[in-house]
This record gives structure tokens, sequence and C-alpha cells, in this order.
DNA sequence: ACATTTGCCTAACAGTGTTAGATTATTTAA
DNA sequence: TTAAATAATCTAACACTGTTAGGCAAATGT
């Protein structure tokens, strides 16, 4: 009865495919072009097999936003241990924020609600990158021992600068230029580095 | 033929219960709700007629969007206006910007594609807005005679600041604390107008 | 009074998410 | 090997969406 494990194996493999065709239509079509035949051509199935593993199209995108956060965790992660000043640390992890919401827009849009309607609420992975923000400013900051408040008061100011950059950099396509974003995100960092210290 | 006039006037007058009506329903079911069909409901025609007055449905928001940006420049001038020095002005029309984005959520939604697919790039009355703090803030550095581009860098850093705070706030509905709100908001114009003094 | 324009509606098309029921294929049991 | 049971898949449909074409009836112009 090993055919009950090629049996489950395909039918996580078809799972896969049904998240990776989502993806793809949104990489060629965007967010609104995407639907359920649309995703089922894709596969080469009819539209209502995919109602056997999602229980709808928001659980597609609540999936595809979760992997979204563990991949930009990842990367945080990647940015943090080439630094060990925490400092540097920090430094590197919002520029690799940055890279991510650009090379990922479409996956950035949807975990942060950029120009589509999201649902990053439910979505239990969204806190990582929290946290290992959170872990490396207490880091910085632990000579004048903050309270959880005052360190969630910092990270909420520096996702708010940069958050808001991406997303008019994601609506005004092009229009703000590449050195403005760089002299704000330089001087956003830095500045609220030197703040913390 | 004075009847000409009065028709003029009514079919003004349509087109306005058009747009009135199209933000009552996303006043109280959210954009995602709004349908042409529910549209002509409330004014009590059928759907084929709005399109008398719209050329679509993307017509609607662009035209509710530029509305929001007359208002919320409306609001930044009253704000200007209570004050001498143009640091104060500065920092009473952000507070007059925050407070628009949570009297307004809807209209601040649409106007910057927070959780839904907006229009701004081709509403003309976006330019209002950014023009008024501009000048503001190159009144702020007359002394120090800075270009152009130096301005818009300010101005956008302003900019994403509040606009990354209001965008999670919007988001992550109540999570995020008044204390911290405040905090921020003050630290951050605070902050910034004391780097461009 | 007739012709023409206008205002408005019904019906329809193509698309959306989603569900129910029938059909086919596969596995199990006798 | 054949019969029954189960699983996999599809077709058809429902209730929506935005949008367009065509027709009817009332108001207007001549």
């Amino acid at each position: 009865m090993a055919s009950k494990d090629r049996i489950l194996r395909q039918k996580e493999e078809t799972r896969n495919n049904i998240l990776e065709a989502a993806y793809a239509i949104v990489k060629e079509e965007g967010w609104q072009g995407l639907s359920m035949r649309k995703i089922a051509d894709k596969i080469e199935y009819t539209a209502p097999i995919i109602y056997e593993y999602f229980s709808n199209k928001e659980a597609i995108l609540t999936e595809l936003t979760g992997k979204g956060f563990i991949k930009l965790s990842k990367e945080l992660q990647n940015a943090r241990a080439k630094f060990d000043k925490p400092e540097d640390q920090l430094e590197a992890m919002w520029m690799a924020y940055w890279d991510f919401a650009f090379t990922d827009t479409e996956m950035y849009q949807v975990m942060f609600g950029v120009q589509m309607n999201c649902c990053s609420q439910q979505c239990s992975a969204a806190e990582a990158p929290y946290k290992l923000f959170t872990a490396v400013i207490s880091e910085i900051m632990k000579n004048s021992d903050p309270s959880p408040e005052v360190i969630k008061q910092k990270y909420f100011t520096f996702f708010s600068v940069i958050h808001g950059l991406i997303a008019i950099n994601i609506i005004n396509k092009s229009e703000v230029m590449e050195t403005i974003n760089n002299q704000i995100l330089k001087d956003a960092i830095g500045g609220i580095i030197k703040s913390i210290q």
C-alpha cells in the first residue's frame, strides 16, 4: 500500500502547482488578472477541483502571503548574518526588506495591501519579520533597558518610513527618482539608528 | 428655452447623485461592495444609464479620487491658515493630513491605493497637496536656498513616514496603539522639521 | 400631426467565485 | 474476473460582476 504515499505526494504536488500557477499568472497579469479558471487552465484541470485543495480564492492568497513572509524572513536572516554589529545588521536588514519589495513586488503587494485587498491579518508567519527586527533593535538599545513598548515604537518608525517609501514607488511607478529613494533610505535608516543608540 | 438650463442642471444633479450614491455604498460596505447595479438601485435607475454620465466604473473612482484630493487640499490650507511660522504650519498640515486619513478613510484608500486598486496617477488634483507642502518646506529652508530636488526629497521623507504609519493603521486595524501613533507622529514630524531648519 | 430626438429599460455577453450532480476512473472485495 | 465502493474529475448551473446593443415610449421640434 505504498500507493497511498504516492497519492499523498501527488496531492501535495498539485497543491503546489495551484500556488505556483496562481503566482505565475499574477506576475504576468497582476493581481487583478488572477482568476480560478485561469489557474485551472494552467494546471490543466477545471476550476472546481481547486476547491478540493483550497476552500476558496482567499485561502490561496493567504497561503501565498504566508510563503511571502517566510521568504522575506529568510532574506532578513541572511542579511543579518553578514554583519556582527547590530547597527550594521539592522541597516542590512532594512535594505534587504527594500530589495524584497522590488524583486517580489507582487508578493509585497498582497502581504501589505498595496493596491490590492490583502489578508495578512490571519497570517501567522507575518510575525516573523517583526520578531527579527525587534530582536536586533533591542540588542542595539540594551544599554538603556527599554520596555517592549519602546522597541515596538522604534520598529514601527522604521517600518513606516520604509513601507511608505515603497508604497509611493509602487503606485507612482518611476516618478520618484532613484537618487531620492537612496537619499531618503540612507537618511532615514541612519537617522533612526543613531537615535536609538 | 430655459428648459435647457433646467435639463442641464438636472443632468449635473444626477451626476452628483451617482457619485454620492457610490460613496455612500462604499462607506457602508467598503470598496469591495461597490457595484454599478447597487449605485443604480440607490439613485432609482438601472445600471446602463450610469454610462451616460461616466464612461465606466473607473471613471467614477477617478472622479471621487479627484474630489478627495480637493477636500484634502482645503483642509491643508485651513491648517496652514491657523499659524504664522512655517514650522508650525507644516506640523499642523501633516496633522490635518493624518486626521483626513481617519475621518475619510475610504477616500484615503482610493487616493493612495491602500487595500484597493487606485487610479490617482491620472488625477490632476493630486498635485495640489504636493504643491502646498513643498511651498511651506521651501519657506522653512529659504536660508539655505535649496534646489527643487532637495525640497522634493524632504517632502517624500515626510510623506513616507506618515503614509506608512497610516497604512499600517488601516490594515492592522486597532493593533497599533494610540500612544505609539502619537509618539511616532510627534517624533517624525518634529525630527524632520528640525533637520530642515 | 408627424418626425426626431431623448431618456430609460430589458436583454444579453463575457467574465467572476462557487456549488451540486453526474460521470468516469480507480481501487477494493467477493 | 467480476461486482461494489470509492475517488477523481467534469459539466452545468447560480448569483454575481462590468458593459453594450436594441427597443420602447415619452418629450421635443417642425
